[in-house]
DNA sequence: AGCGAAACTTAAATAAAACTTAAGAAAAAT
DNA sequence: ATTTTTCTTAAGTTTTATTTAAGTTTCGCT
């Protein structure tokens, strides 16, 4: 899951930034309401934690535009200000939860798996193509009925492709899915995963449209 | 199982948080109505225990809050007060048992464990996958038919594992089951514990799924 | 048909996750 | 208060996943 986190004290990002990964988020961190606003524009983004009280501007703007522009898109709010009146605008505009700082982290980590939790909800949890069937919440797959593992970035994988099913996509944009920005890979990956995939499934489960990328299911 | 247990007279709380911790719950406790208040802003709270009389505003008001929100949550009162009408105000607004001071506290677990059945759905109070099989009102375990020992952690992993039969649990959503907010854990816990179960039981009881986390039985 | 680009396959190297121990801290029992 | 049990930590080990890279095949194009 991709969260942006908003926070200008480099010190308390980068121990957050840390242990938010730990929780098996992919972090993505902005300093500024203006590198702030730029991450936002990318849809990947599914989780925002934002510190009130930037350098260059005021974090209640911020909240404004997503709530704009990504009515759906959760925000924990932090602020070292603990006035009620903070916590009812930052409320009343659209934030899912706040916390006054200093806080503790596991409470963070608390609100924020409620926070996502309504998000992850909405969405079934179960994709079908074929007869191959995945649950997202219990990470299973099945082929025929019979359970099939996979390791973690070939169930990702499937499961970019099968929340596509009918599109093509590219393998960059299947890697972007698979990794966290910065950390894209430099090399065939995508392509040895897939691998990995077909002698798991029938031989054209997955098709290869050459030059342009991967689809499962009919088109 | 995450409870709330809202009292405040310091002795009477501190002994109960202990031994209901020992029955393997995770306690959050409150002493006012404000902080009650609060922590039920918290979805993942589960349960309640609620004594009434509190010296910043009356308990009842927690209840009325709690079924006007949360009709789900069950809720067990506590009061010194032995007034039939007493009784009677609460069962009506919906708490689900209701207990006069002074008491045995095996009552309240054993109410406790009425009152969250109704929301685990569970009919009874034992658990069995494969030949393993779980009472968890009388904390025993067999394997075979043979009594198994379990220290109270083992015992609480092996249940978070059964109640969830052929799901798999990352070791995170376990710890949170197994610790309360603030205090989750920072090393490999988890991974002891199951280690631990596993020498107790047959060697693929539990399987690890790498990189996603446990399951128990078919999936 | 033959060339070049893209995708496939394989195997080895690297990295990550989980397992195992054992020792010390904490909690419970006596 | 003492002893025993249980829990947590941390380091070392093993296992498995992932990435890389090199060699091979396939495909589409001129």
């Amino acid at each position: 899951m991709h969260l942006l986190l908003v926070e200008d004290d480099h010190l308390v990002a980068e121990g957050l930034c840390r242990s938010l990964r730990q929780q098996g988020y992919s972090v993505e961190h902005s300093s500024t309401v203006k590198s702030a606003m730029q991450w936002l524009q990318n849809d990947e983004i599914e989780l925002v934690v934002l510190d009130l009280g930037l350098p260059d501007g005021d974090g209640i703007d911020i909240l404004k535009h997503i709530k704009k522009h990504r009515k759906n898109l959760p925000v924990v709010i932090l602020t070292a200000r603990g006035s009620i009146d903070d916590k009812v605008m930052g409320l009343d505009l659209g934030a899912d939860d706040y916390l006054a700082k200093p806080f503790d982290p596991a409470e963070l980590f608390a609100r924020l798996r409620v926070a996502s939790r309504r998000v992850t909800q909405a969405q079934t949890s179960t994709l079908k193509v074929g007869d191959v069937e995945m649950d997202t919440a219990a990470f299973t797959v099945r082929f025929q009925g019979e359970p099939v593992n996979l390791p973690r970035k070939e169930f990702m994988l499937l499961k970019a492709l099968l929340e596509n099913q009918g599109r093509v996509q590219s393998k960059q944009q299947l890697e972007s899915k698979l990794y966290e920005w910065g950390e894209e890979v430099g090399s065939n990956t995508i392509e040895v995963h897939i691998h990995h995939l077909r002698k798991k499934f029938p031989k054209e489960f997955i098709k290869t449209l050459r030059g342009i990328g991967y689809v499962v299911g009919k088109r």
